[in-house]
DNA sequence: CCAAATCCCTGCGTGC
DNA sequence: TGCACGCAGGGATTTG
């Protein structure tokens, strides 16, 4: 479940261990994760010099040399790791690009949600089309409660999905939509539109702020995220509702529960005491 | 146009 | 012991 914070802690670690170094190789072993994977394909893109590992919203995008990049998506279970050349090959690892001096870059995803794909960054000012038409990263000053007011004027459904919505904000998966809405004292079924500027410019803040503490504490390891050098995340518990249906609020002096629906097919914590 | 439902996939926990 | 089932959820796609 790699949200911003997970992804941009991923993508710290990674820049420092490959900027500067060569994909001299790329094997893959299914056909396909989410899109169609192909190793001569990927090779044509990954090939040469790291020259860096960027993330716009929950991507991750590694440059090469000759306008070429490579575009990665965690899905749901996707993780890196860097082995010894003839190290253990994993269960569901599913790419494999081989580095200079005897290591290699691999890439696992058990459930096939995520994505690798080349592209060309002259083609397209350095962004791949499926990314064109995102809202703004959370963590940087055109995400404000202007902004996002002016984002739910239309919105009549609740605002929970919107916030998740990667074409208003990026980067704000479950898990944070819940905290950040719990922090807020929102409830998730108010509709977008029925929240006053003043509610928005709190939420905005609130999202800033659970994406900030978990990026500091490496990132929420709920089952399956790992950062790549093996560690978990420790915001995990720091959670206020997320995971704890039936659970008694945090908040003190509360007393009430935590109850759990589901909004867009997905699970939504939140406190019906605290949050109105 | 918008919102809700469905699908992709695998592992895990639960109940029988 | 095993089997059916529900759940986990990012995002594309389909349906209402």
């Amino acid at each position: 479940m790699p949200e911003l914070p997970e992804v941009e802690t991923i993508r710290r670690a990674l820049a420092g261990v490959l900027c500067g170094r060569c994909v001299k190789g790329v094997e893959t072993t299914v056909p396909a994760l989410r899109e169609p994977l192909s190793a001569t394909e990927l090779a044509h893109f990954a090939a040469g010099k790291i020259l860096s590992v960027r993330r716009r919203a929950k991507f991750l995008i590694f440059d090469f040399p000759g306008d070429r990049s490579m575009l990665a998506h965690l899905g749901m279970t996707g993780s890196f790791r860097v082995m010894q050349q003839g190290g253990e090959r994993q269960k569901h690892d599913r790419a494999f690009f081989r580095l200079d001096k005897n290591e290699v870059l691999v890439y696992n995803d058990i459930r096939r949600f995520g994505v690798l794909k080349g592209f060309v960054r002259e083609d397209c000012a350095g962004l791949p089309p499926e990314l064109a038409g995102f809202g703004p990263e959370p963590l940087e000053k055109d995400f404000c409660g202007n902004y996002l007011h002016r984002r739910l004027q239309r919105c009549k459904g609740p605002v929970k999905p919107f916030i998740m919505d990667q074409r208003v904000v990026v980067g704000v998966g479950n898990i944070y939509a819940s905290e950040a809405l719990f922090r807020a004292g929102i409830s998730p079924e108010r509709t977008g539109a029925s929240l006053t500027a003043h509610e928005c410019a709190t939420l905005v803040n609130c999202i800033r702020k659970v994406l900030n503490e978990s990026l500091k504490l490496g990132g929420t390891t709920i089952s399956d995220y790992k950062r790549p050098d093996g560690s978990e995340g420790n915001f995990a518990l720091r959670l206020k509702v997320y995971g704890r249906a039936g659970l008694g609020c945090a908040r003190r002096g509360c007393g009430g529960l935590v109850r759990r629906i589901v909004q867009g097919g997905r699970a939504t914590f939140y406190c019906p005491t605290c949050q109105k």
